[in-house]
DNA sequence: CGGGGTTCCTGGCCGC
DNA sequence: TGCGGCCAGGAACCCC
């Protein structure tokens, strides 16, 4: 699943291939969710930036007419989504099963949106107006931030009274963490996912673990288990380095007890109920 | 407004 | 071998 050091990953690669280019033409699959991807012919692309797991491209009209102003095109990867830039028009399949949306460029590349299972979404929306996306309008401050300390993540923690695992996965204390590296990061903090509320000293613990397995995952292209794939159709290598998400069963690399993996909240959660007990 | 439940999708896997 | 059934999983959506 694309998580935060996926799509910054992709983020980086395509920022200076897109940058400068118009879009010629483009065409999307039938469903509300990707047809918005033809909205912004003959626009060009000015920036391509990340907010958590959201890729956000701002464009202006290639000629600018009256009502017409800079836009932002959204897209959120979901489970299998990928988006890749193909030198070739002529070789991308336009009837691939799981192609959603293209979009061709006037240097006559070819960006091409797939989503196997069709949790993607795409959005064109003016600046800043994220109504529509509720994730991404509630969206909590990136893990980077240096505006983002241990007390305010406490405090941001604090809201919510649900699980803390659960809490993560909204996307409102922090944003970008997923359920791989929401795993690894509690693992590495040694905080049990199930716990409801912290203190200010576990808050710093976990906000720490998650910028560090974040900037690992980022080193290492991302997380390949499946389908995710980098913009030139690379796989990432971070898969060898998890600690704890898919381990369930096997020993923890810290004490030897065995993982314990359930179903918290309807996502498939795994911890050490030694070094991660409440 | 927070929280809980449901839905969207389809490839892969399991069991008979 | 073939096939029905089941499941993962981020975010929108609906309702209380």
């Amino acid at each position: 699943m694309p998580e935060l050091p996926e799509v910054e990953t992709i983020r980086r690669d395509l920022a200076p291939r897109l940058q400068g280019r118009t879009i010629r033409q483009s065409d999307a699959h039938w469903s509300a969710k990707f047809t918005p991807a033809t909205a912004i012919d003959h626009y060009r692309f000015v920036d391509l930036t990340r907010r958590g797991k959201f890729l956000i491209a701002s464009v202006e009209p290639e000629l600018a007419r009256s009502g017409d102003g800079p836009m932002e095109l959204v897209v959120h990867l979901g489970m299998t989504g990928r988006l890749q830039l193909h030198s070739d028009h002529a070789g991308v399949d336009l009837d691939h099963p799981h192609l959603r949306a293209w979009w061709l460029l006037d240097d006559g590349h070819t960006l091409t949106f797939h989503d196997i299972r069709r949790f993607g979404r795409i959005h064109v929306v003016p600046p800043g107006q994220y109504q529509a996306m509720p994730t991404l309008h509630h969206l909590g401050p990136e893990p980077f931030d240096p505006n983002l300390d241990s007390r305010l993540f406490h405090r941001l923690l604090s809201r919510s009274r649900r699980h803390l695992k659960t809490n993560l996965l909204s996307q409102r204390p922090i944003a970008g963490v997923g359920n791989i590296y929401a795993d690894e990061a509690l693992w590495m903090a040694k905080i049990n996912p199930k716990i409801r509320r912290l203190g200010l000293e576990r808050s710093e613990r976990l906000l720490v673990a998650i910028q560090e397995v974040l900037a690992l995952g980022i080193d290492n292209r991302g997380t390949t288990l499946r389908d995710y794939r980098t913009a030139d159709g690379g796989t990432g290598s971070n898969q060898f380095t998890l600690t704890t998400y898919g381990r369930g069963g096997q020993v923890c690399l810290r004490c030897n007890y065995l993982l314990d993996s359930v179903v918290l909240d309807g996502r498939t959660t795994t911890w050490c109920p030694s070094c991660q007990a409440r």
